[in-house]
DNA sequence: GAGTGGTCTAGACCACCAA
DNA sequence: TGGTGGTCTAGACCACTCA
């Protein structure tokens, strides 16, 4: 269908269908975890072949936000399944040992974005966001303390019940309790010093080095929803990350 | 063609012309640079059709083993180009600055694996190796240490000379004077505290933090190659990952 | 205009899963 | 057995590049 022909933007079909499946997940026609129509439906639905349907959806599969199981359908990607719950966490002991993931909670308070976080969140300097620290511990060692951003609009009425609710994962809480979905994330890492507050948090001495994290995640239509700045104890773990 | 029905390890034909192609380019029938057959040449010399080679180039493109290049064909990737000559370097200055990289040489000897590199390099703890060591200048500032080890066999006559020449790409140097494409690599990232020697090196105190890289690079079919440990300071720049 | 990669289609058949 | 994703084909046409 309309295919903007000698268009200066040419878009491919199988783009557009994307979009059109994108939309439908925003609006929640297929909720996480749910089953979205098989390809031939789909590709009568939107009267295009099968084939055009199905580049879409792998372009969907390749970024997470869908997955495919063969003979059985194709699922809206959730971060509620144990195997993907830690999707964003590239920290492991060195030892490489599955660990016990543990939440603390230090505070959550409500405040304004400022200047810094409004850029990053696309939001105005005066808007509210709400501030969570907690503290994360890997079989029962403190590793993690993590200071986390998010505005308060999508998030009106997250407080420390459901931080503690989370279990580690505040991800599949956003999704469950606020319907934020993430898809997509921006980490910048550093070494730095503990500062006092987090050195004493962590149980170290003032000026131990510390992995710095700070990132940025997306939901669809890659909006920025949160930020984090996560400081991590890394003397007995390492961040992995694959180059290709 | 032959389609390997019903066999119990089934593979898809576009996976095993994917293997026949990265034959050819182990084999060095087309160098690093160079442009392969057109899809429909080697749809018609594997006798398969040009959607199944397509897919197979696909593949290939997705891993950076191969450009394509729309209207003009697909090439061998390479490290030579300057858009991808750093590809795996992932540092970049707070302020999003583009910075002169220079390359000042430390050393260059030659000794016996041991147990650690040999198990990482898949070679024997006799084997010859050759480590480098060298200091990695942004701008006129020294911002890396590395530590670089490569099995002897494969890099024979690698000294000095050829380290000064590589202006900071040693991928694009292993390439053209070995023959070595590298692929692929795993980083492991921690804070740590500069030991004496790097810290004179880099021009800080004992103690000051820095991001310690350990990667491991893979030549085509997941040989691993070079291991390398970069201590970075990290005060003025930052490492990017990208989480989906 | 000739050659290359990129899109789209329509249809056949295969592998996997659940009932 | 029927439905789903996955593979493969053959052919048409489009967008891009370069001589």
């Amino acid at each position: 269908m309309d295919k903007q022909l000698n268009s200066p933007s040419y878009r491919p079909l199988y783009d557009q269908i994307k979009v059109l499946i994108t939309q439908s997940l925003i609006g929640g026609e297929w909720r996480p975890g749910e089953m979205i129509p098989s390809e031939v439906e789909l590709a009568m639905r939107y009267k295009v072949s099968q084939g055009t349907v199905r580049k879409a959806i792998d372009s969907l599969a390749t970024e997470n936000i869908v997955i495919r199981r063969q003979g059985k359908g194709t699922f809206v990607a959730t971060h509620k399944e144990d195997d993907i719950k830690l999707r964003f966490l590239r920290l492991t002991a060195e030892t490489g040992n599955k660990e016990l993931l543990n939440n603390a909670f230090i505070s959550c308070t409500k405040s304004k974005a400022g200047a810094y976080i409004a850029k990053i969140l696309e939001i105005k300097a005066s808007a509210s966001i709400i501030e969570v620290k907690r503290l994360l511990t890997f079989s029962g060692r403190p590793l993690i303390h993590d200071h986390i951003i998010v505005p308060a609009a999508a998030f009106k009425g997250l407080n420390k019940d459901k931080v503690e609710e989370s279990s580690g994962s505040m991800y599949s809480m956003y999704e469950s309790q606020f319907g934020v979905r993430m898809v997509r994330a921006e980490e910048r890492l550093k070494a730095v010093a503990a500062q006092a507050d987090v050195a004493q948090s962590l149980g170290l001495k003032v000026g131990h080095p510390l992995l710095s994290i700070e990132r940025v995640s997306f939901t669809y239509g890659d909006k920025p929803m949160e930020w984090r700045l996560g400081l991590c104890l890394t003397d007995d773990h390492h961040y992995m990350s694959e180059l290709e």
